[in-house]
RNA sequence: GGCUCGGUGGCAGAGUGGUUAUGCAGCGGAUUGCAAAUCCGUCUACGGCGGUUCGAUUCCGUUCCGAGCCUCCA
């Protein structure tokens, strides 16, 4: 097997992945806060996520995967409040469409999916810990990271405090120390959720929940730490000089992850999807015009680390990809394949391409060159394709699904003995080359939805 | 101001020091009653300017343009 590549965030390049344990890769990614429907975002860094998992379990016998839920947060409480609900209700409501809308797009569920609220003692004696030996400090109620206590501040993202502060948008609040301190824990009003804690009735800050969930869940360090670009920073360095300073490994940065991995955003017209900007684009609403595969294969048509921009045009594109595929694989129906992926020329070539940092675009160049001339080949070398196809599809997470790239919500209530009338009546029409007869059957059943297409073999239909 | 990352043909998107992917769309052809589908063939490209080189889209420098982070965000 040749090795894995992957582009290290923290080194800003492509590396050889070696795991800490080869029996057991132990891979974290920061999953969504619930208070709204899932978007785009959320959807790639799932998408992303869940296909560098399915590599991952391709490559080695065991993986465990935790992708974690915020489900206590400023925002949360925000919402809350607006649609008078518990906080409770409202997370369990959006995380429950969360996991809907990623299983329509074949990710498969993370192994643990912790939520922020599980984890609030742990979190307090985490918080605790750091206060004791001088690297958080209690502030009015707040409970503050002290940035300056952790010299390699700054390492994941590249940055120094200093240079920062410039044109730094950030408050400093009276109760901090440093402007760039961050709060492990806050104080709540009368009307917001708490826990009793040493410092008060309270809450964590959103930083502390991933260090420690990843922490006693996966145990530290571990081999890969992933996320969207825009969690580089604070987030991740954040909860990076938690864990360095809890586990006392204040030199080594790679003490927490080994690995860092983050994935590129969704833009819609050049401009990053974002909720201030207000282009949120929602997935449940595309799952309403789109099969879930067209949405993934849509997802990861750009490189993970590049931005992607969100467009029709993207998601016709995949649609016509999988269509083709899905028609060379029926064809390809009664053709049973032995598994001999080491043999198999192409998927050596897909699985070259896909082991260097997951270049799924050159995948396909290699599946599309092996399909181009299918009819010319014999049967051996067809079925090296239905299997590297089904190799490529696997890894990817498509060509699960097949027929029928509709959503499944779009689909009409046809009256199929009706659609088999019309044909029927069409060919006889055709036999006696009455065509405008024929024609005309034809346009009756395009007025229904219905298309057909005249095969040797007979005529065949679907739905438009 | 600091820190990242990009600029490839109509669009999407890989890649490489020389033989210039791939897909979608387009065009031409085969096929078809006409279509559709399928198959075959085919045109457009590497932001600007310098440099290194026999040769650069690929390396180096520089410049212009764009996106992102430094505030909640996947």
């Amino acid at each position: 097997m040749s090795k894995l590549y992957i582009y290290d965030s923290m080194q800003n390049k492509k590396v050889v992945f070696e795991p800490l344990d080869t029996q057991n890769i132990r891979v974290y990614a920061c999953g969504p806060t619930v208070y709204d429907y899932a978007h785009i975002g959320n959807a790639r860094m799932a998408v992303v996520f869940d296909t560098l998992i399915r590599l991952l379990r391709y490559l080695f016998p065991k993986v465990t995967y935790v992708s974690n839920i915020t489900d206590i947060d400023d925002k949360i409480i925000e919402r809350s409040n607006l649609e008078k609900v518990s906080t409770e209700s409202l997370t369990n409501k959006f995380s429950k469409i969360y996991n809907r809308d990623m299983k329509m797009l074949n990710v498969q569920e993370p192994d643990y999916q912790p939520k922020a609220t599980e984890y609030i003692d742990e979190m307090i004696q985490a918080i605790a810990k750091l206060e004791k030996e001088k690297y958080a400090y209690f502030s009015d109620g707040h409970v503050m990271f002290n940035v300056n206590s952790f010299k390699s501040y700054g390492a994941l993202s590249s940055r120094k405090q200093q240079e920062q502060i410039a044109g730094s948008r950030v408050k400093v609040s009276s109760y901090k120390k440093n402007p760039e301190d961050f709060v492990l824990w806050k104080p709540s009003k009368d009307n917001e959720p708490f826990w009793k804690s040493p410092w008060g009735r309270g809450r964590p800050g959103w930083h502390t929940e991933c260090f420690v969930m990843a922490t006693k869940i996966l145990g530290t360090p571990f081999d890969i730490h992933g996320g969207g670009l825009d969690l580089k920073f604070p987030h991740h360095e954040n909860e990076l000089a938690q864990s360095c300073c809890f586990s006392g490994n204040l030199d080594n940065k790679k003490s927490y992850a080994k690995y860092w991995m983050h994935n590129g955003f969704v833009t819609v017209d050049a401009e990053k999807m974002s909720k201030s900007l207000g282009n949120i684009k929602l997935v449940k609403d595309y799952l309403n015009i789109y099969n879930g595969e067209v949405i993934r294969l849509s997802l990861l048509s750009a490189h993970y680390r590049s931005p992607l921009n969100w467009s029709e045009e993207v998601l016709l594109q995949s649609k016509n990809i999988l269509m083709k595929y899905n028609k060379i694989l029926d064809a390809l129906k009664n053709l049973v394949i032995i598994k001999n992926t080491k043999e198999n020329k192409i998927i050596i070539e897909i699985e070259k391409a896909l082991l260097d940092d997951l270049n799924i675009s050159k995948a396909f160049s290699i599946l599309d060159a092996s399909v181009k001339e299918i009819n010319k080949k014999n049967e051996i070398e067809k079925k090296y394709i239905k299997e590297a196809i089904e190799f490529l599809g696997e890894i990817v997470g498509i060509f699960i699904a097949r027929d029928d790239l509709a959503s499944s919500k779009n689909k009409k209530n046809l009256n199929l003995n009706e659609i088999n009338i019309l044909i029927k009546k069409r060919n006889e029409a055709r036999k006696n080359k009455d065509y405008k007869l024929a024609d005309e059957m034809r346009n009756k059943l395009l007025t229904m939805g219905v298309e057909i297409e005249d095969h040797p073999e007979g005529t065949k239909w679907k739905e438009i």
